[in-house]
DNA sequence: GGCCGGGGCATTTTT
DNA sequence: TGCCCCGGCC
């Protein structure tokens, strides 16, 4: 083990790292080394004497938790990090309960429902209840009966909640609490549970049944949690649980970051950490290793606006570098081309390759149009938060089998593959067998297994299709009791009858969906292998569920190590770092969403996600907003967002065009000298020019908010050639020559020098 | 049971 | 605009 591997610390760092006399709360400003902290801690842990399997850290990814058992492994020993409860808190939870199922009363090996089997089965409940979905809106109650389970609500406790129940009258939806209760039956009769009953039901255990919690409080010396800012009640309550006795807790996050309270993410967890752990201590980690002074400085200036913070100087001591610049386009579709263009221009300085951009949104509709410019202008791209793999219609239709081999109540997979492939077991039958299931309550396997016995009146065909379906099963659960993993999943996707399926449909869709299939195939090879060099003996279907109903990662993509612009959301951004970093759409109503508009506490998230946008870049970030966007089959007009005026233009080149039509008010000037319309003039050869890698470098020249400097994106009125847009600038003084591209006449490389060119307002 | 077309609709989504 | 869901039709 290294000795000296407290000297990769700062001090502020390694303060945290070191201290041990109670519960610590690291406030770990964007790009401050938080990762490495936790690491660090979790190393010194083990040095200090903690066995691994004394360790609980928490995460809420399967990939942070991944990268940082690499990272500790490297640091000590790979068996070492192997012991230590590290993982998302779904997972961790999830193995928690299938141990103690006795104690909560489900079974041991119960199915977990992902967000699409619960929105159906509430669908289904709503058909059921004879309820307008116009009104009684799937995804409305989804979300109502999450935010119930976070807050550790239960079915029976909502139906007794007065707040609950008149804040439903209010929305004229008084039968939520009907519908929660008839899910909750339907989940715990299916044996399943959804990803907040996880977590709610670890609670229950905790709660109802000491000896449970005392082993786990005995077994866990030490509870640590990555970004903190994201918990939710349920799991605070959680953490808070093991911890309050030993008082050993060490938390990371950043306040500023936290931009998933609509998952139900409590940012008071974390503002009011000092109230549930009354000695504890504070760090705070305010060196920016990631970005420019000019990044930081202008991302500093806009989350002071919000209220809601805890304070705290993030400051960069890395070169100043260029400003963050702020352009206007026409429209999405030119904002989108302004983009590829300096994306090109960037490019051919040879200073970077696709992989050192990214374009962010703030929502998934505005990839198709930078999608369709970067494949007309030979971008290389990829776009993120497309259907994660686990999410695809082949890959949750293969899965459902094995969920039915292993838990033959699981009732959301049964109705998935009672007609997959397509047997003849019509809507009409499925309809019989779910009625028979629910006024007999009894599963809908047992009425499967032997309609009659229930009454249910069906022809000889259907009959003898469902008896067929069930012999089917049956001998898929012999099978399971003796084959390996990837050998039942293999017999199954030929004997279902699901790759004669696949291979009718030669369409691309088609023989890709026969590739996502094949591809699951070959995980489940290697996961066994894994496990066997583990140690295991045999690796059953259960233990691949097991790692695959809570693994929805996307981190299955072949052409991952591919040199492409990377295009996604700011939400999916979050934890990485780009030299170059696009942010598009900056325009009111879309960011922030129009739905943030009523609450202050929404803006501010809005505001935070702005904020989380900005601090991924490194080198250059640039910011674009249209006046023209086609939302929603319409074109509409667009402001540019308000959050623009929140930033401090030392940090920030705005573009003349923003200047004049925003009303942006400078924070560090009278507002009247900003009013003053500026001259526009032509630029001389005098003007400063710099070279498109040097973009806006260094804010200390006070070229930059030179009015008459030309700058890309500016646009500009040729005598001749009409109206154009300054995509490039090259070279200085008499050399000084500017790449316009004109609306009607096209690219031009002209020589400011001669050039009649106007600046447009 | 599957295909087609009209109507309604449209943030973000670690698990 | 484009996707999803449902109802009607073969």
């Amino acid at each position: 083990m290294n000795e000296d591997y407290l000297n990769d610390l700062n001090e502020s760092q390694r303060e945290a790292v070191l201290y041990d006399a109670g519960p610590s709360l690291v406030v770990a400003g964007a790009g401050s080394g938080k990762t490495r902290v936790l690491t660090y801690k979790i190393v010194h842990l083990l040095r200090t004497g903690y066995q691994p399997h004394t360790i609980l850290a928490l995460t809420f990814t399967n990939k942070a938790a991944r990268e940082m058992k690499n990272r500790i492994s490297s640091l000590t020993d790979e068996y070492v990090s192997r012991y230590l409860w590290m993982g998302t808190f779904h997972s961790i939870f999830y193995r928690i309960l299938r141990r103690e199922a006795e104690y909560i009363g489900y079974p041991a090996d119960f199915t977990i429902y992902d967000a699409t089997d619960s929105k159906n089965l509430i669908k289904t409940i709503i058909k059921e209840m004879q309820l307008d979905d116009k009104i009684y809106r799937p995804n409305v109650i989804q979300s109502r009966i999450s935010n119930a389970k976070n807050s550790l609500i239960t079915s029976r406790s909502y139906a007794q909640n007065k707040n609950q129940l008149d804040y439903d009258l209010k929305c004229r939806i008084p039968l939520v609490a009907e519908i929660y209760q008839r899910y909750q039956n339907r989940c715990f009769n299916a044996g399943a549970m959804d990803f907040d009953e996880l977590l709610l039901q670890t609670n229950i255990l905790f709660r109802d049944h000491r000896e449970a919690l005392d082993k786990y409080r005995n077994q866990f010396r030490y509870v640590l949690v990555d970004e903190y800012q994201d918990t939710n009640f349920a799991q605070h309550l959680i953490i808070h649980k093991l911890s309050e006795q030993s008082q050993k807790v060490f938390v990371v996050g950043d306040d500023a970051q936290s931009i998933y309270s609509f998952r139900g993410a409590n940012i008071d967890n974390m503002l009011r950490f000092k109230d549930n752990y009354s000695s504890c201590r504070i760090f705070k980690l305010e060196r920016n290793y990631r970005s420019t002074q000019n990044i930081v400085n202008a991302a500093n200036s806009l989350i002071a606006a919000n209220k809601d913070q805890i304070r705290k100087t993030i400051y960069s001591e890395n070169e100043k570098g260029n400003k963050v610049t702020v352009m206007s386009a026409y429209s999405d579709y030119e904002e989108a081309y302004k983009v590829a263009s300096i994306i090109t221009n960037m490019m051919s300085s040879g200073k970077y390759t696709f992989a050192d951009f990214a374009v962010l949104y703030r929502t998934n509709a505005q990839s198709r149009i930078l999608e369709e410019i970067m494949r007309t202008r030979m971008i290389k791209y990829k776009v993120y938060g497309a259907q994660s793999f686990y999410q695809r219609k082949e890959i949750k239709d293969v899965i459902a089998y094995f969920r039915v081999i292993v838990n033959p109540k699981d009732e959301e997979s049964i109705k998935r593959i009672i007609n997959y492939p397509a047997r003849g077991i019509g809507g009409v039958t499925v309809d019989k067998l779910m009625g028979a299931a629910l006024s007999s309550d009894v599963g809908l396997w047992k009425i499967i297994a032997d309609p009659q016995a229930f009454n249910v009146v069906l022809n000889r065909g259907a009959a003898d299709k469902i008896a067929k379906f069930r012999l089917m099963i049956d001998d898929f659960r012999e099978k399971n009791k003796t084959m390996t993993a990837y050998e039942i999943a293999n017999y199954v996707i030929s004997q279902s009858g699901i790759t004669y399926d696949l291979n009718q449909d030669s369409t691309i869709e088609g023989i890709s969906r026969r590739e996502n299939v094949q591809e699951l195939s070959n995980a489940m090879t290697e996961f066994v292998s894994m496990r066997q060099e583990g140690g295991s003996e045999s690796v059953s279907l259960t233990d691949f569920l097991m790692e695959v109903s809570l693994m929805t990662d996307q981190d299955n993509e072949k052409d991952d190590n591919a040199d492409k612009v990377t295009l996604m959301t700011v939400h999916a951004a979050k934890g990485l770092e780009f030299k170059n970093v696009f942010i598009v759409g900056m325009e009111n109503d879309l960011f922030p969403s129009a739905h943030s508009s009523d609450s202050i506490r929404a803006i501010e998230e809005e505001r935070r996600l702005f904020y989380v946008a900005i601090t991924r870049a490194k080198e250059n970030c640039i910011i674009t907003y249209a006046k023209n966007r086609f939302r929603n089959g319409q074109n509409n007009t667009s402001t540019p967002s308000f959050f623009l005026g929140d930033m401090d233009e030392r940090f920030v080149n705005f573009d003349d065009d923003f200047m004049l039509t925003s009303g942006y008010r400078p924070v560090n000037k009278p507002v009247m000298d900003r009013y003053t319309p500026k001259p526009v003039a032509p630029p001389s050869p005098h003007t400063s020019l710099r070279k498109i890698s040097d973009v806006d470098k260094g804010g200390s020249e006070p070229v930059d908010s030179a009015p008459s400097g030309l700058k890309i994106g500016d646009k500009v009125t040729h005598e001749r050639f009409g109206k154009g847009i300054v995509t490039s600038l090259d070279g200085y003084g008499n050399d000084a020559k500017a790449t316009i591209e004109f609306e009607v006449s096209g690219t031009k490389l002209l020589l400011l020098k001669y050039a009649k060119l106007t600046i447009n307002g």
